[in-house]
DNA sequence: TCTGGGGTCCTAGGACCC
DNA sequence: TCTGGGGTCCTAGGACCC
């Protein structure tokens, strides 16, 4: 199994001899027992295909999709519903023409790459095609931690900005020692009233873990994205603060 | 959706090295 | 003094997912 999030997985369940649908319909009355909820459940011969599939019939539903019948399932279908095709793709899609997957599947590889880049271009082919080969991935090292902290107002004092980084540096700092991890690379992001987001980083000669250490690299990270006045404020009115430590080590 | 939080991956440019 | 090509690391930003 892939958890795929806090109510999605993945289930790898071609070992199994039983009808596919059978042991779908298993899983739905054994959550329902437990907990009382409905949930939605795709079958197909990959992930991509199973993604779509679960949710084609949203509320307690039960989609197959096969081999020989994927096209005519997913060629109609909108682009956004692609795994990775989020509002920036479909309206990009949208302006050469392309608004299906069956549409995008007659796009040349080329075309898509040259407009996409190499590797999403390439990853848009596929997926039109209904072609997933990614395995399941059942275990994995967290490749970076964070801390992140909207201000209830937008606010303008320098204090009150480094005292929540500090905060957020601690948080981070606590977690990552929890887990046994170290890192190599400090950012700091800041989101102004206007919504403009800006990050600033920094990297360490080694991986720390050492709260002191990361707070320092945070803090001059932060004084690169954002100065503060002679009397202490900031400038554009600040939404939000992020500190993230990434590069982990053990 | 007037926009929360914790993540991943990709791209592009510049620095630096051989 | 000027110049190739390749590789790696760092930084910043952006798109996307749940």
């Amino acid at each position: 199994m892939e958890d795929a999030g806090i109510d999605e997985a993945f289930l790898d369940i071609s070992g199994r001899t039983e009808p596919p649908d059978e042991t779908a319909g298993k899983i739905k009355d054994l959550i329902f027992r437990k907990t009382g909820l409905t949930c939605s459940i795709g079958i197909a011969p990959n992930k991509l295909l199973a993604k779509i599939a679960s949710d084609l019939r949203k509320p307690d539903g039960l989609t197959i999709i096969e081999k020989n019948n994927k096209a005519a399932v997913i060629n109609p279908l909108p682009v956004r519903k692609l795994w990775g095709v989020g509002p920036k793709t479909e309206a990009h899609l949208k302006e050469m023409g392309i608004n299906t997957v069956g549409e995008l599947a007659d796009a040349p590889l080329e075309k898509l790459m040259e407009v996409f880049g190499r590797s999403y271009g390439g990853y848009l082919y596929n997926a039109s095609r209904g072609i997933d080969e990614s395995p399941l991935v059942t275990h994995w090292e967290p490749k970076s931690v964070s801390r992140e902290m909207t201000f209830e107002k937008d606010i303008n004092d320098w204090q009150e900005l480094a005292k929540t980084l500090a905060g957020l540096v601690r948080e981070v700092a606590s977690e990552m020692k929890g887990e046994g991890y170290k890192g190599k690379t400090v950012t700091v992001k800041i989101r102004f009233a206007d919504f403009k987001t800006i990050t600033r980083a920094k990297s360490l000669d080694e991986p720390s873990g050492s709260p002191e250490v990361l707070r320092k690299a945070a803090f001059e990270a932060m004084g690169r994205g954002i100065k503060q006045t002679r009397k202490g404020k900031v400038y554009p009115l600040v939404r939000l603060i992020g500190f993230r430590v990434s590069n982990l080590a053990s």
